[in-house]
RNA sequence: GCGCCGGUGGUCUAGUGGUAGGACAUGAGCUUCCCAAGCUCAUAGCCCGGGUUCAAUUCCCGGCCGGCGCACCA
């Protein structure tokens, strides 16, 4: 079995993650999370608020995963994943149907994206279209429509059109205005949201890898590109596992390790908040449970770049010999406010206030109406508006008597007295800033397939086979599990107890008392619970119990009555199990 | 979406034109003083629809799902 299968496998008999609708023949690219899973992913994103919202000192919010068609034509996501392929039976190359139409002589049609595809279809046999690559008719052809949103309409008929979200950062950068409020209108600031998306694939793949519903955690920092630099210091030492653009263009190329520091001095990294970022998260990984190892930041290729996208780097872990992304960091610039800002109408600018008011030499016109208006017609108004344009752009071009405006191509003559034009002293407090956003976005699904398989391990005890998931314990799903030696004597009663009380204490605890003791260690080393509290004939003697580490299956003694504080040391860190 | 291969208890699998057997797991009981021991018993399965046939889990067609390759991944 691949690493893969053995993973599938696991996940579906101990809990973690299943196909979901099994009953049904299952629909691909949905996945549930049993009850370990669940908790897996809980503490995954607990971590991820950790880091990124607490300790960053970010927001976090939640918002809709449905949202109005607007919102996807300002983000570019409407037209961008709305498309219709044709693809060529002889030579296999796949077209845009709609451009073909529109390309085809004599076809005059403008607008193709918008017929229905059966239209388009018999447009292709009206104008006998044919491949562009190989000169194949493709009359007859089907067209695929690859939309990769999942639409819906938002209440009763579809006057109202509106789509499951593609990603969870526009419900960040649509509330722009509002957020920027909550942050008292001072740049930098990071917003985070860890979210459900939906993207209709093609075709899913390798389990949680490639999915049509998943989770993203999302931060958005709001940065003033001219004056906010990342606290670099705290990072610069991390050495990154770098694999850039002119690495994978090399024969031999290889991963160089660079520090955060050097990176961003030779240039390698060109954004510094992006370094910062990549220094940050690296232990994050490791934290979590990804195995360095098997870990790398890649650089995007120039043809892989989004659109909006000036640089970006992946994290990619490796399972089965395969590179997966779990996060995208992303310089995406102003793209995403100014869009919103030109689609909406509204304002997405932080207004800076300079230190020190400046005052600057402004050149102003106040045209004389009551003189253009008679003389220019219905052109007077644009015509105005074109000097006040003009005055900014070309001071000099009122020094004669006259100054030519040129309005929808006609040029008109203006008096320079009747344009009212004066250089004034204008004191500015400050200007507005549309702020750029650097974005690290994360797949959480793929990070919880990452750190299952870098935690699968197999060894050997008393000669027996044994797997066990060597989760790191802040992570694991169950934190201890809690048996009697025997289910008589009494010690039942003792370990239902004492479970009792570590869940009062806050521990995720199972309780097993089924069968003999080392099934039901392995059980739990299974899905990865990292310690075991037996309660044996020796409890009832003198208040102790074992306490067993999964990786090194070494047991120690202790106290009943100090249990509790142990195990939460252990899940914290705060402890080691040598150390007991 | 295309092509190839596949789909049998929770999991892994054997097998068959006359509705299925094993292993593991699970549950109950016995046993057991720390790492999947043993014994007894029990629960549980042929992906869905159509066709051929007296009879289909088995053959044929379609669908769904999975693996791999291609394409796709803004």
């Amino acid at each position: 079995m691949s690493e893969g299968d053995r993973l599938t496998e696991l996940a579906k008999r101990r809990g973690f993650f299943l196909q979901s609708s099994g009953s049904y023949g299952g629909v691909a690219g949905f996945y549930t999370y049993g009850p370990q899973g669940a908790t897996l992913k809980e503490n995954i994103e607990s971590a991820w608020r950790d880091r990124y919202v607490t300790r960053e000192g970010h927001m976090e919010i939640d918002g809709p995963t449905v949202m109005p068609e607007a919102v996807f034509e300002a983000s570019g996501h409407l037209d961008g994943f709305d498309d219709m392929i044709i693809e060529c039976p002889e030579c296999g190359e796949s077209h845009r149907a709609d451009h073909l139409v529109e390309d085809a002589p004599d076809s005059g049609v403008e607008d193709a994206e918008a017929l229905p595809i059966a239209e388009v279809e018999e447009l292709f046999s009206e104008y006998d279209i044919d491949c562009p690559t190989c000169g194949t008719a493709l009359a007859g052809e089907p067209i695929d429509d690859f939309n990769l949103m999942f639409g819906t309409n938002i209440g009763p008929g579809s006057s109202s059109p509106g789509y499951l979200r593609p990603e969870t950062a526009q419900g960040i950068f649509v509330e722009f205005p509002q957020l920027a409020e909550y942050a008292r209108n001072q740049l930098p600031f990071g917003v985070t949201q860890i979210g459900r998306a939906y993207r209709n694939e093609i075709s899913p793949r390798k389990a949680l890898v490639r999915v049509r519903e998943f989770t993203q955690a999302e931060l958005e920092h709001f940065i003033d590109p001219d004056a906010d630099e990342p606290p670099l210091h705290r990072v610069e030492d991390v050495v990154l596992p770098l694999y850039s653009v002119e690495q994978q263009q090399a024969d031999d190329g290889e991963m160089q390790e660079r520090t955060v520091r050097e990176a961003v001095d030779e240039g390698v990294v060109a954004d510094p908040w992006v370094a910062y970022y990549l220094g940050v998260s690296k232990g994050w990984y490791d934290r979590i449970g990804v195995d360095m190892d098997r870990f790398r930041y890649r650089q995007h290729l120039p043809g892989e770049l989004a659109h909006y996208a000036s640089d970006c780097w992946d994290a990619e872990t490796e399972i089965g010999g395969d590179w997966i992304e779990v996060t995208g960091f992303a310089y995406r610039g102003d793209y995403d406010l100014a869009k919103h800002e030109e689609y909406s109408g509204e304002d997405y600018s932080v207004f800076k206030q300079y230190d020190d008011p400046i005052t600057v030499e402004k050149p102003t016109v106040d045209p004389d109406m009551s003189a253009l208006g008679p003389e220019f017609g219905g052109a007077a108004g644009a015509i105005a508006d074109e000097l006040d344009a003009l005055a900014e752009r070309d001071p000099d071009a009122f020094d004669g008597e006259t100054v030519e405006v040129t309005v929808d191509g006609e040029s008109y003559e203006v008096a320079v007295e009747q344009t009212g034009f004066s250089i004034e002293e204008v004191t500015e407090s400050g200007e507005h800033v549309t702020p750029h956003t650097v974005e690290p976005s994360f797949g959480v699904d793929r990070l919880i397939y990452t750190v299952l398989a870098h935690a699968y391990e197999e060894d050997e005890v008393d000669g027996e086979e044994r797997t066990y998931l060597s989760l790191p314990p802040e992570t694991a799903p169950t934190t201890v599990g809690v048996f009697p030696l025997m289910d008589k004597d009494g010690l039942a009663d003792r370990a239902q107890e004492l479970a009792r009380d570590l869940r009062e204490a806050g521990l995720e605890v199972t309780y097993d008392d089924s069968g003999a003791i080392g099934r039901r260690y392995r059980r739990q080393d299974e899905v990865g619970t990292p310690f075991c509290v037996t309660v044996d004939y020796d409890t009832l003697e003198d208040g102790t119990v074992t306490v067993r580490e999964r990786d090194s299956t070494e047991q120690k003694r202790v106290a009943l009555e100090a249990v509790d504080g142990h195990l939460l040391a252990l899940r914290d860190g705060e402890q080691r199990f040598e150390s007991l």
